[in-house]
Parts: structure tokens; sequence; C-alpha cells
DNA sequence: CAGAAATAGTTGCACTTGTAACTAAATCTA
DNA sequence: TAGATTTAGTTACAAGTGCAACTATTTCTG
């Protein structure tokens, strides 16, 4: 029997690969240059856009769950790059800002981050990387 | 100072997020249904396709690492969905190919993974999935 | 306002995954 | 062709990840 689904062809499967691939670009270098894995490096990039943020609204922005984000904070404030105020308004959360050491890695991050994006990204158009956003956004939704 | 850099905005965040909202759909099913992780069922839509595989093919054509496969292909045989045949050509490697069981299997699962990714890209045009796959395609050359 | 239910976040434990070292066989080289 | 090098695949151990249970606090309900 021929097959009806090729995995070369399957859509699922090309997503992933090329997640894989781009994933495996970015964490190496984070992880050598930096000892930052991807959750460390999601929430230092929050931060650094708008700084305070409870550990429930870093789940939310960073689109991971409450335990990668609990460890990573953990790791974060060991290297005293991010530092805990307690929340008035809620006494079981807690603010999480970036230290002064945190915002200079990520002044040194960022723009590393960007050339890594336009090689990896800049084969691509300006048109054809906005029609990929928005494609991924809305399989993202469907897949919710 | 204003970040240059928008989590929100930055391209392997998007494929990232989109990536793993689909392979946890995908993920799940398999595994709730017929106790297959992701490599175990790439390694049988493989050997579905073309049967008698080397390891070393089936890295290839899976992009996966020759640990994942190795690991793979023994939970497959384990279970008696892939058997083991020697290779004369080179005594260090083997075939693999799937037996009755692990055809059945697949048959069973064909037509509901593609059920699924119905489901997750049907609300792309068919123009649209052709372009996903080409940029996906691109990005991941891109990232080698 | 007391007790029940829900929520925020953390931790323990089992399972998965990745890196490095390993075995066995093939190939290269002098 | 003996010895060194490379290659195919597996295994052992360490690190990462996810689920379930847990603590502490807040909110709901009668």
């Amino acid at each position: 029997m021929a097959s009806l689904l090729i995995l070369e062809r399957f859509l699922p499967y090309r997503l992933s690969v090329a997640s894989n691939a781009v994933s495996a670009r970015i964490s190496g270098t984070y992880r050598k240059r930096f000892g930052l894995n991807i959750a460390e490096w999601r929430l230092i990039a929050i931060l650094a856009e708008s700084s305070r943020q409870t550990p429930a609204l870093l789940c939310e922005a960073t689109q991971m769950d409450k335990i990668a984000v609990s460890r990573a904070a953990a790791a974060l404030v060991e290297r005293s790059l991010v530092t805990i105020d307690n929340n008035p308004f809620d006494g079981r959360s807690h603010f999480l800002s970036l230290t002064n050491d945190g915002r200079a890695l990520y002044n040194e991050i960022a723009p590393l981050a960007l050339t890594t994006e336009a090689d990896l990204f800049g084969i691509l158009t300006r048109e054809e990387r906005a029609k990929l956003d928005e494609l991924l956004r809305r399989v993202e939704a469907a897949a919710k």
C-alpha cells in the first residue's frame, strides 16, 4: 500500500525541524557566551521591556508554564541578574525586576540576538518575514 | 533605554512557540492513543514509506540524531513493531523494517495524523500552506 | 466572619534527553 | 598486511523537564 502520508511533506514535521534547527543555533550561543538557557533568556528579554513583573505575567508573556518560569527566575536570582520585591497586593506573589547586572547582560545579548535573527531570517524578504510571522500566529492560535 | 528587541516580534520566539503548540497537540494524541512518542512515530512513518532502512538513513530521513533513533528503534523492537535484519554490506550496521503489527499500527495512525494536520493547518489556504512549507525549508537551510 | 474553595508559586520524584565515552567493524596507510 | 584511524551504533551518567503534591495566601459562600 502506498503511503498517504509523507513525513517529508507533513507540516507539523517541517515546523518542528525548522524550529529545532533555529533553537539549536540560538541556544548554543546563549549558553556558551552567557550561560543562559532559552527560558532564562526569555525572562530577561521581557523584564528588559517592562520591569517589575509577577511570575504569572511572565508565564503569559513568555508562553512558558509556571514551573519553567519559577526555575528560570530562581537561577537568575541566584546569579544576581534579577531581584525579588514583595507584592503588596497579593502575599502569594512577588515582583521580579532586572538588577543593574541583569540589564547590562541584556544590553550585551540583545544586539547579538538581533544579529543572529538577521543571519537566520535575512534570507527572507521583509514581506516574507511578515507573512511567516502571521502564519505562525494563526497556526499557534489554531493549536490552542 | 528602550528595547530594540521585542520578544513578541522575535521570529525565533514565534517559531518556537508555534512549534511547541503544534507538537503538544500531536504528541498528546500519539502518546495517549498509541503509546508512541514523536521519535517513534517518525521512524514508523519513514519505515512505512520505504522499509529496510539502516539507522543512519533513518537519522537523515527524520532529522534526529543517532541516539534518538537508537532509542526509538529499541522501543519499537521491544513492542514487536519493528524487526532487525543484519546488513551483509556492513557488520556494524543493520536493517530495520516494520512488522505486520507495525504496519497495522501505521495504517491506524496515518489517517488520524492527516486529520490532525487538517485541524491545525486547515485554517490556512492551500497557497498559504505551500508558502509556509517553503519558508520553513529556507529557514531550516539557513540555520544549518 | 468561619470554613470551603480557588489561586500563586515551589518542590519532590520520575521520566526524558543530551553529552561523552565505549564497543565493534570497516577503511586507510605505510 | 599490521597498526592506526574512522565510522556505526549503543550505553552510562548527568542535566533538564513535566506532573503531582505541597504551602501559603486570597477569595468565595452561607
